[in-house]
RNA sequence: GCCGGGAUGGCGGAACAGGUAGACGCGAGGGACUUAAAAUCCCUUUCCCGAAAGGGAGUGCCGGUUCGAUUCCGGCUCCCGGCACCA
């Protein structure tokens, strides 16, 4: 009999569908396990990566099931997007029929590979009884003060012809084209992200289950800095402007003041002076790319050190950020390097405020600022203060008298939402010319993506639909603007997986009970690609969706696998470089089987995976091997069997040494490529016992028993020859429903143990004896042996050590 | 520059708690079956010396701790990733 893959395949597959296997059970009294695998963007074909992602949540989440566990295993689309709009451009098809098309042909895949998934809670992102409520949550942030409208720099591709958040530009290019990000100055939506900041940190401490790695990225990307805000009189307008310093130790050493380019104080300050037009020329020379630079000029004014009440020269630098702290920083080049290379470049002078202990510092001999700690001199009451407790003592003093604060600022900026497209979820907002900004009603959601737009590249499509742009102000039905932005994807995605925990209903976004009984999501799938990005902001709707009473959990995913990229040639499979296997035809050849078990089997999931060729045939030849021995040894199952002998052991201790380890290997682990191997090494010693069935009847119970549990411990990696083999062995019902096997702790029990002998170091000889042997016993054998003898001859020995059950290790002069 | 992670046979990888390094798979070599090939099965496969028995070296490099180090500690080299004027 044949191992007819592609029957078995479209049979089982079939089979599932029907039975509705799949479906989401949820029983108080049973334990839940919510799996998870990130929610695909469905872009024409499934890649590898895909397979790679959703096969590695499969196996969890049948082995929960198997396990007896309630579980959610959902599937969805992140279905708005920038490359439908881009489809539509080149070849005229709406993105909306665009994403439908695709989204037919990755389900057909997805199903095809025996992805367990309860298809009943499917859900699009671009549907609107999905985004409605993305509509009803952006509102709800908007009624908190945590959706605002502000004009600011923000970040522009010029080929994807929208602005994009801090997050998604990726070395000063756009996350999506790689094209240069420009800045523009432009009135936008925000979100107020930076209100979470501090608990964003915090809690970063509960995510035990996260990888190290994203949490330090998350926790650079945040960027807390303790410091103080120190204040500066600006002699001509009489007003104090305050810089952030987390080396407020250092202030007797500020020899100028910089502000940002973009500080609104700037053309205050120079407003009919001959500045006035050389700072404009000094903007306009500004590079349109965030670059790094060193620009920077003298704007005529000085400002007051209230500590000593030195007069000094305001300057205007590219190398102040806006956005940070307040946009002005105080200059100290003997203990800021940039600040150093600043006053290099420009001639400023530089004054040694903090030196080191055992020398003083001399500014002229410095090829670069001193960071270290010290002892503070020059610093009017503060000299010969340590240079930490200094800090303190300034920011006390400080505060004392009115003339600073402590401060914590953080690097996270608020997140961007507006974008400038069409395919993506409209901003439920209008402005009235006497209201303002108006809020879309809840009761009028959700506001429909118009389907008829003309989409050319040029500028967003939803500008020129004006039934869409036309809408009465329901406060005081003047004639009123429709916001035209759309938001931005990634609103989308952030609270996707909490609605899969209550199904697509239409009457709440999310039932209390179903939240209590899923949530958090036990494991949570997919790249590290999104390390910042995706997991940031859903940790913030989470919070505040926790804040306005919706959800009982304050973090949203308890476990966190990122698993590497699928390449060939070293080099990430992707059309443009040609280098992509297709899992379509993949699947053709061998079967979803085989390539399930190749992508599980090549590496462990979290580092990247090499594709093969020849390795996908090695995992075929392992699945044929296992279908031999299962139809060969069908026999077993279907006829009365000999009492079992003492020979049967060896069988039984293998098959649970086994189970243990496939076990351990999922569960704790996640080590899914070493339980394949394990399972391999259990069918090779079933191959090798086979000579033994024709003379030894008393084992053939045992060795029914391994092939049984064989064909259990593969299902939630190759799920339809499991299916297949199962059925012919005479059982009924699914093995996807059958309980997983369980560890009988008897045979784990060594009786017998091999003891390694080593003299100084080196493995000299070994032996077999029962296992928990009394040491001097032990002892005795091992030097009595004749190697070792050998080795010990005409030698002291020093020492014998004995490690109980595995070494004895001589130590001989 | 700062912060992470990594380096093990010809290749992917294993060694979970400091205890026989190289499981499992791929590739390669040899053999069986076959008119022949494919498929399948069996044997060998870290390197060096040796006919073998056996011996020596070996987990990026240098050193340390230890009876014993791929594993722990210190110092380097190279690779990969994140952040990058954040005051």
């Amino acid at each position: 009999m044949k191992y007819e893959f592609q029957k078995i395949e479209k049979k089982w597959r079939e089979k599932w569908a029907k039975a509705n296997t799949f479906a989401t059970n949820q029983k108080p009294e049973v334990s839940k396990a919510y799996v998870l695998e990130m929610f695909p963007y469905p872009s024409g074909n499934m890649h590898m990566g895909h397979v790679r992602n959703f096969t590695i949540g499969d196996v969890l989440a049948r082995y929960l099931k198997m396990k007896g566990y309630c579980v959610l295993h959902p599937f969805g689309w992140d279905a708005f997007g920038l490359p439908a709009e881009n489809a539509a451009i080149k070849s005229g098809v709406h993105p909306a029929a665009w994403t439908r098309d695709n989204i037919r042909m990755f389900r057909e895949s997805a199903q095809r590979l025996g992805w367990s998934y309860d298809w009943n809670r499917e859900l699009s992102t671009a549907h609107p009884g999905y985004y409605k409520w993305t509509q009803w949550i952006f509102l709800k942030m908007f009624e908190k003060g945590l959706a605002y409208r502000k004009n600011a720099a923000v970040n522009w591709c010029p080929q994807c012809g929208t602005v994009l958040a801090n997050e998604q530009v990726i070395d000063g290019g756009c996350w999506r084209c790689q094209s240069p990000v420009t800045i523009r100055q432009l009135e936008q939506w925000f979100l107020k992200i930076t209100a979470y900041a501090e608990e964003l940190l915090r809690d970063m401490e509960t995510l035990t289950g996260w990888p190290e790695r994203v949490k330090i990225m998350q926790k650079n990307w945040i960027g807390k800095s303790e410091g103080v805000e120190l204040d500066f009189e600006i002699i001509k307008l009489h007003e104090r402007v305050s810089v952030f310093t987390t080396r407020p130790d250092t202030i007797f050493g500020v020899t100028y003041l910089v502000f940002s380019p973009d500080h609104p104080w700037v053309d205050l300050m120079v407003k009919g002076t001959q500045y006035e037009e050389k700072i404009e020329e000094f903007r306009a020379r500004r590079p349109s790319t965030r670059e790094n630079m060193k620009e920077g000029m003298f704007i005529g004014e000085y400002a007051r050190n209230l500590f000593n009440n030195e007069c000094i020269p305001i300057w205007v630098a590219d190398y102040v950020v806006a956005e940070y702290g307040t946009g002005v920083v105080m200059g100290v080049p003997a203990h800021d390097q940039r600040d150093f290379e600043f006053a290099l470049a420009h001639n400023l002078p530089i004054r040694v405020v903090i030196t080191p202990r055992e020398e003083l510092l001399q500014p002229e001999c410095m090829t670069r600022a001193f960071l270290d700690e010290g002892v503070m001199v020059n610093s009017g009451d503060f000299t010969n203060i340590p240079s930490l407790e200094g800090k303190e003592r300034v920011a006390d003093y400080a505060e004392e008298k009115g003339i600073g604060r402590r401060k914590v600022n953080y690097r996270l900026r608020d997140w961007l939402i507006s974008r400038q497209r069409y395919w993506g979820c409209p901003i439920p907002i209008l402005y009235c010319p006497h209201c303002g900004i108006v809020p879309v009603p809840e009761e009028d959601l959700p506001v429909l993506l118009p389907e008829k737009v003309q989409i050319t590249g040029e500028g967003n499509p939803l500008e020129k639909v004006p039934e869409f742009i036309h809408a009465s102000c329901p406060k005081c039905g003047a004639s009123a603007r429709r916001e035209t932005d759309t938001l931005d994807t990634f609103v989308d995605s952030s609270w996707y997986f909490l609605r899969y925990a209550t199904g697509n209903r239409d009457d709440m976004i999310l039932s209390p009970e179903d939240m209590k009984y899923w949530l958090p999501v036990d494991c949570y799938i997919g790249g590290i690609e999104h390390a910042i990005l995706h997991l940031l902001y859903s940790r913030f709707f989470t919070k505040f969706l926790a804040d306005i009473g919706l959800v009982h959990i304050r973090e949203p995913f308890q476990n966190l696998l990122t698993q590497g990229m699928v390449t060939l040639g070293g080099a990430v499979m992707s059309k443009s470089r040609g280098n992509v296997v297709e899992p379509g035809e993949t699947m053709e050849k061998y079967g979803a089987d085989s390539l399930r078990l190749f992508v599980l089997f090549a590496a462990p999931p979290e580092k990247d995976l090499e594709w093969s060729h020849r390795g996908i045939e090695g995992l075929h030849r392992f699945l044929h091997r296992l279908w031999r021995l299962v139809i060969d040894h069908r026999n077993l199952f279907f006829a009365p069997l000999p009492p079992e002998s003492e020979e049967a052991y060896s069988i039984r201790k293998y098959l649970h040494k086994t189970i243990q380890g496939v076990t351990v290997d999922i569960r704790d682990r996640m080590h899914l490529n070493t339980a394949i191997s394990k399972m391999m090494e259990l069918v090779n010693f079933l191959t090798e016992k086979e000579s033994e069935l024709t003379v030894r009847v008393g084992i053939h119970q045992a060795y029914r028993e391994a092939l049984d549990t064989l064909i259990r411990l593969l299902t939630p990696f190759a799920p339809f020859i499991s299916e297949e083999l199962w059925e012919m062995t005479g059982h009924t019902g699914f093995v996807s429903e059958a309980p997983f096997p369980v560890v009988d702790a008897r045979f784990l029990k060594e009786e017998m143990v091999t003891y390694v002998v080593q003299i100084n170091g080196k493995v000299r000889d070994q032996f077999g004896v029962e296992a928990g042997l009394d040491e001097e016993r032990v002892k005795e054998i091992a030097l009595s042996l004749e190697k070792i003898q050998k080795w010990t001859r005409g030698k002291t020995i020093d020492r014998v050590l004995v490690i109980p059950d595995k070494m004895v290790s001589i130590v001989v002069r």
